[in-house]
DNA sequence: GCTGGGTGGTGCATTTTTTGCATCGCTTTT
DNA sequence: AAAAGCGATGCAAAAAATGCACCACCCAGC
């Protein structure tokens, strides 16, 4: 869309750092970027880069006017979504930012049965750690986010939230796999991997033995929960601590998994959110829907 | 702001009905017009003019598309504003859509007051039904709207809302001036002046009487508060429907003014809104606000 | 203290884009 | 059948954006 090229550039720049640079990552001058940034700030009323000695930087009115341009390239995509839907061609492309957990199979199940019955949808799918996940939605570079635990809230629209209570997950010998429920306090008995501490799994096993006298001393922390999936079959005594939605049952993937008693750890809580107050293209407003629908199985 | 010259051009082709028309609206020749219209088509992915015989006119896809573009010249102007506010200015515009009583004394006294504090907001004041306010809001044409009985408020937030009673306006010597509280039916014994039926007072007048017997026969009827106002002047016996907040305080004006029993008539209710999830520019959101609480009195 | 590599800014020639003019093909109106 | 209005288009002129060469500046590191 050629009206928001100035926008591209001044994204570019901030991005860069520098005009230069941004020239040269646009295929342009450096002149002719200058210029353009010079004539817009001129017709918008206001500077929006201070000039330091080493570069460029947004200064307070171009944070503003960089999410009003987000904002509203993402409206415009919307239109346009809407625009090819009411020709009834039911196409159009829909961005998830999603935890881990949802990449193995809960999302490819989920967005090959959508694709099924609209071929002409394609889809983006982000992982991002719950921090990030809202970030994507507030710029605008995600319709959609599938998170474990969020940490703020404040930008993202809540379509649906279900409960996940951490799940111990093991070779299918394993002492504790007789048991239907597992206290904390017998699992840290034995070799544990834990994620890092930015995930949702690790803030609450954090909270969980703060309450008592024990500590989580993981034998291997990660911040791949594949590579914890994985390591369990190897280390026979070995336990992980991931959430059902990604794990698999427990016949077709030669391990089983456990819940953690609620008495010693919260169940935490998975969102499928949107930005606030976003009205999103067709293609993902839908594709949220059967989401959620399935989601509403989960509760 | 350069990037919505193309809008400005759709803008104008959508009101002229013709391109070439629109052309000449806009000083430029019909061919740049018309393609900088097909080029723009070309890249947005889909027409947005039926060709027809005798012009062009939007289809529904321009329609969405028009709407697009006046939400984000409407937000591109609060940016504006927010970064003029920033810069300590405290400059800015305000446009109100109000009803026709707000406009003698009501909203001339407020803006004063606010420009008091505020010498550098200039404002916009349109007179407007109570449909056509609604309107505006929608359209992205008015900040705030200041309406009697709105019709739909369904794009329109409530920011406030005050009750007003229908007063009975009459010389002071009038025999229904005796009483503090007017019943309808002696109202309609006198000759009686009412509003159109596009109005407020008009509908709740209607409805009132819907009930008994009696019926509202105006010996004129106008579109005009101001003209009614001047008219119970003119004729002794004759008596005009109005709102406190458009009548001055009997003292100062030669005229009086009774409440009509809410027994007979239910009070109507002034609204002061803006368009639905919409951020309002800094001076008007603080304008709103003033507003609010003076009307906070009215309750 | 200077030098080298980086930065944003600018004058001028060149290229690209936009515009205006003339004209076509079409439909409705007279 | 003619006239008047409409949108579309080829082509030349005008306007805008770009590229190039160069300036002034700042800072790091010798």
């Amino acid at each position: 869309m050629k009206h928001l090229q100035t926008f591209r550039f001044i994204e570019s720049v901030m991005r860069a750092g520098s005009i230069r640079k941004a020239a040269d990552d646009m295929n342009i001058t450096a002149s002719a970027l200058n210029r353009r940034i010079q004539r817009f700030e001129e017709e918008f009323g206001a500077e929006i880069f201070e000039r330091l000695p080493r570069g460029v930087r947004l200064n307070p009115a171009g944070e503003l006017l960089v999410q009003h341009f987000r904002a509203q390239a993402s409206d415009l995509r919307r239109v346009q979504s809407q625009v090819a839907d009411l020709s009834g061609e039911r196409r159009g492309h829909v961005s998830v930012a999603c935890s881990q957990a949802l990449s193995p199979y809960f999302l490819p199940a989920q967005i090959a049965a959508y694709r099924r019955d609209h071929p002409g949808v394609t889809f983006s799918v982000n992982i991002r750690d719950r921090a990030a996940a809202e970030q994507d939605l507030a710029t605008f570079s995600s319709d959609l986010a599938l998170v474990f635990e969020p940490v703020h809230l404040v930008d993202m629209e809540v379509l649906i939230a279900v409960p996940q209570p951490i799940h111990v997950l093991m070779q299918t010998d394993h002492p504790l796999a007789r048991k239907a429920e597992l206290r904390l306090r017998d699992c840290l008995d034995f070799p544990h991997l834990a994620p890092t501490e930015q995930y949702g799994v690790r803030a609450l096993l954090d909270m969980a033995v703060a309450k008592g006298t024990r500590s989580i001393r993981p034998v291997a922390e990660s911040d791949s929960f594949d590579f914890m999936r994985h390591y369990v079959r190897h280390e026979k005594a070995a336990i992980a601590f991931q959430i059902p939605i990604g794990l698999r049952e427990e016949s077709a993937s030669g391990l089983i998994h456990r819940p953690l008693s609620a008495r010693d750890c919260a169940p935490g809580t998975l969102y499928l959110g949107q930005m606030r107050g976003r009205t999103l293209p067709v293609a993902s407003a839908r594709f949220a829907q059967a989401l959620a629908r399935v989601l509403e199985g989960y509760k």
